[in-house]
DNA sequence: TCCAGAG
DNA sequence: CGGCCTCTGGA
């Protein structure tokens, strides 16, 4: 990913060294080298060094003649003129439907050097004045723009996490050591998109100011009423809310919202929301269950508190096995033994669904027949060498456009489970989106649906789907909905856990990994299954081995 | 991932 | 009209 964006940047450099008037033989040598760096593993350590590696069959010659090619003066050149080059320039290598060629076009004959510029200029018409650019080029590119507005100053939860502990632990020790300060707002209910972090803290303004000045990290920051605004350098905003030892809990409370839940709350207390010792002891007052964070989004979690019903959420330690995975296989990055050993060892997991891509996913280097026999045979040696540990024979098989599964009966029978998901035109309305998933629950083989809407969260909405009827076919269908733990996917979304629930439908946390370390996946599943209502006897994989085995295997004979 | 085809 | 750039969709 990232050598794309730099090697599309270098290509971008060359465009404009032709432009610039620079040695010609110099700039088809970029050009060259850069187009080739599409193809080769590299890393750009600083502006001036390149990282080339021998691996993946790639000659020493040829790593050589491109080392060269941007060593020899190139480098140099390239250099100086990144640092003429305005940053707005490069920004617009983000937007879809601007590559190098037409983002020197526009600056050359319109004199826009900013994403805002071009923007306006869309807007007053005038971008059909470039060469090369049509109405229709103009609309696309005003269409990309407002799609990259909007999803811009939004985090993953994964992101603003690794940054909100960093700084959490650093403004710890630099804070007074009887000083509370505790995760609050958005990110402690654990929403999976977040545009700011709230902190909460009982040291004092000064203090506090203290010991933001002394966070490198943190860029700026400005005074206002009763919070400190700043900025991470990332770019996300972290907001401090000063509180004090008395009305901590209450304080605690109140930011971490949200507000229909206060609104709601607020009711049953017929006025304001009182302090406690803890938590607990305010919601208690309200004559309610304490109600954990996540939960609290103002939908049934008042109601359920004062039933006695809210859920027992699932924790990360529930967690016994884990399903639809990859492996090198397909397109996975460490083998299947590496898989389970890591499973076995390291996680000290039970069992390990392995999932790896159909054929239809050519992409994806997908398993043919004959292949999917093959891994068998590794799967049935690998399980006699780690018994008790087992790996569940599955498979990602692709829902073709028609809804169906695509390999034959017969070699559908033999996986223990098949998840089924959709990787290919996703274009689809709602309607036949829908009718297609659904053809694809009914089918006998299918044990899970896969990431029901194929979104990436802040990149690609999902193909729109009719949920109460894909959730609907899946509890008459008995198939389980993944929750596809990948951060940036999330899916399915926990707005529709409930419903699934409630309808008796399991989710199944599944990590999707691609090597080891995705599988640590699991950990934003399980946040995100809490945030909507799961508990740990409704996910398929906090079943012990026994039971899945059980489970898989009954329900192949109904 | 790669290629043909469209805009 | 051909050539060019970039995106899209199918395999």
């Amino acid at each position: 990913m990232e050598n794309k964006i730099i090697s599309r940047k270098l290509k971008l450099l060359s465009q404009l060294m032709e432009l610039h008037g620079e040695n010609s033989f110099k700039t088809k040598a970029v050009a060259n080298a850069s187009f080739k760096l599409d193809k080769l593993p590299f890393r750009i350590i600083d502006k001036t060094e390149l990282e080339l590696s021998e691996q993946q069959g790639i000659g020493k010659s040829t790593a050589a003649k491109v080392w060269e090619l941007l060593n020899t003066g190139c480098i140099r050149e390239l250099e100086d003129l990144l640092s003429r080059t305005p940053d707005g320039i490069l920004e617009m290598l983000t937007i879809k439907g601007l590559g190098p060629k037409k983002i020197v076009i526009i600056w050359q004959t319109l004199n826009i050097e900013t994403i805002g510029e071009l923007y306006y200029a869309c807007n007053e018409n005038r971008l059909i004045e470039a060469k090369g650019f049509g109405l229709k080029t103009q609309e696309e590119i005003k269409r990309a723009i407002e799609f990259n507005m909007a999803s811009q100053g939004f985090f993953l939860y994964s992101q603003a996490e690794k940054i909100a502990t960093h700084v959490g632990k650093e403004l710890e020790e630099l804070l007074p050591k009887d000083c509370l300060l505790h995760i609050t707002g958005d990110f402690r209910r654990r929403v999976e998109i977040l545009s700011r972090i709230d902190f909460i803290t009982t040291a004092t303004e000064k203090e506090l100011l203290n010991g933001i000045e002394h966070l490198a990290s943190l860029i700026k920051f400005e005074q206002k009423d009763g919070h400190i605004q700043t900025i991470h350098e990332s770019g996300l905003p972290i907001y401090f809310f000063i509180s004090n030892n008395t009305t901590f809990q209450r304080d605690l409370l109140i930011s971490t919202g949200n507000e229909d839940h206060l609104n709601l709350l607020k009711q049953k207390l017929d006025g304001d929301i009182p302090d406690g010792q803890d938590e607990k002891e305010i919601y208690r007052k309200a004559h309610l269950d304490f109600i954990e964070p996540e939960l609290r989004e103002g939908l049934d979690e008042i109601e359920k508190a004062s039933h006695h019903t809210l859920p027992n959420l699932i924790n990360y330690t529930d967690i016994k096995g884990t399903l639809h995975n990859h492996s090198t296989w397909s397109d996975g990055v460490h083998t299947l033994e590496e898989m389970a050993r890591h499973c076995k060892e390291t996680l000290k997991l039970g069992y390990l669904g392995i999932c790896d891509h159909s054929r239809t996913a050519v992409y994806a280097k997908g398993l043919k027949d004959e292949q999917v026999l093959q891994q068998w045979l590794e799967i049935e040696e690998l399980n006699k060498k780690l018994t008790p540990f087992k790996i569940f024979k599955g498979i990602e098989s692709d829902i073709l456009s028609d809804g169906s599964l695509d390999y034959p009966e017969e070699l559908l029978k033999g996986f223990d489970f098949v998840v089924a998901s959709i990787h290919s035109n996703l274009k689809m309305d709602e309607e036949r989106a829908t009718t297609r998933l659904i053809k694809a629950i009914e089918n006998p083989y299918t044990t899970i649906l896969g990431h029901p809407t194929g979104r990436l969260l802040l990149s690609r909405k999902g193909y729109p789907i009719n949920f109460k009827k894909v959730i609907d076919a899946c509890a008459a269908n008995k198939v389980v909905m993944e929750i596809n733990a990948n951060p940036l996917r999330l899916d399915l979304d926990w707005r529709w856990h409930r419903y699934a629930l409630e309808k008796g439908v399991l989710l199944s946390i599944n990590p999707d990994a691609h090597r080891t370390e995705g599988l640590k996946d699991m950990y934003y599943g399980t946040l995100i299954g809490r945030k909507g209502g799961l508990e740990a006897v409704q996910c398929l994989n906090c079943f012990s081995l026994e039971e899945i085995d059980h489970y898989f295997k009954t329900r192949k004979l109904l």
